[in-house]
DNA sequence: TTTTATTTTCAGAAAGTTCTGAAACCATTG
DNA sequence: CAATGGTTTCAGAACTTTCTGAAAATAAAA
């Protein structure tokens, strides 16, 4: 019987443990990290212990060149860090990061990436329509040029907000996360 | 000369509306909705009056077929609504949401399909390794326990208070948004 | 130095996603 | 009803991303 009222058929802790990687790996994936990589540094994070490359290998069955690529990757993203073990010719990694400095280094990227740019052509477009509004334009135009005025300048806010927000967040640590979280359901 | 220090060599309204498109497009790929849905509907919200399937195909370049589906996806998204004009046999599409609602609606989604599940697992975990707390097990093992039950909570509390955080943001509006940035930039 | 263990690299394979275009479909008009 | 204008569908094309596996590189051991 269960012991508890799990969600899921799941009977041994590595079963659990490849769910979550599974499920981390598809989250990952969906962040625009490859799933591969976000698995490998679940499992490196939920062993809690250094792994080698093979042990990688075995556990999410995936090809040498596949293990080595998403590792090092791992490792320039300053998620995990290379070790050694006397005795011990091969490598080992560990997660250095904890899940919420993984988010955050994804989600500093991303806004580099993708929001920056968008902020960046809407302030254009704003500029370039501005003169309009204090131009003598036929009456026919004046409403609809100050609806277009207005959807631009609700869209700069909004993406501009959630620009800053993602910002703040990703520059505090996980206590700040969750302090954060705590003082917004209070607000909002 | 350039009337302001504008990021780009934009030109025209055009030209900067066409680059904020692209950028729109760009993220919402990045945000699990296709480019040339996100393009569609950055399109339609920009240029704020109904379009019909073969504006959309003239602007953004594509084949009807492409622009048919994205369109009926806006539409099922519920973030454009279709529109009729007197003689005219055309349908015309009308961005109906504006940028928050698109973003609530992705996130909404998003949540549900990948936040979840990994949430589920990490309780998972965590109750079927919770006896090993109380049961007497051999002294070198109490520590690694520990530390893998402590690692387990400190994700749980990430996750969870991210998760909390996004359903709040994405059961306000616009405004609430604003709201909460600005709140939260005392606090944080 | 040669041998042996391990890691890295990268061309091409496989898988996944998005797009096209032509045919089928639907609705209105003559 | 047939003709016309418009929309949807979907098989396969094109493109993108990710993965493999074997060869090359590196490093330690003999």
């Amino acid at each position: 019987m269960s012991r508890t009222e799990s969600s899921n058929t799941t009977r041994t802790l590595a079963e659990a443990q490849d769910r979550f990687i599974a499920a981390w790996g598809q989250m990952g994936s969906a962040w625009g990290i490859s799933r591969t990589m976000a698995e490998a540094h679940a499992l490196l994070y939920i062993v809690g212990e250094p792994l080698n490359t093979d042990d990688v290998m075995d556990r999410l069955q995936i090809s040498r060149g596949n293990a080595s690529m998403s590792l090092r990757a791992l490792v320039e993203w300053g998620l995990v860090s290379r070790e050694h073990k006397r005795g011990d010719r091969k490598e080992y990694f560990r997660a250095e990061a904890d899940v919420w400095t993984m988010l955050r280094t994804i989600v500093r990227e991303r806004i580099k990436r993708e929001v920056d740019p968008v902020l960046a052509s809407l302030y254009d477009i704003r500029d370039m329509t501005a003169p309009a509004r204090v131009g003598d334009i036929p009456v026919e135009c004046a409403q609809a040029l100050t609806d277009h005025n207005d959807r631009l300048d609700s869209m700069v806010d909004t993406i501009d907000s959630l620009h800053k927000l993602a910002e703040r967040f990703t520059e505090g640590d996980g206590k700040k996360l969750r302090q954060a979280a705590k003082a917004l359901s209070k607000i909002v």
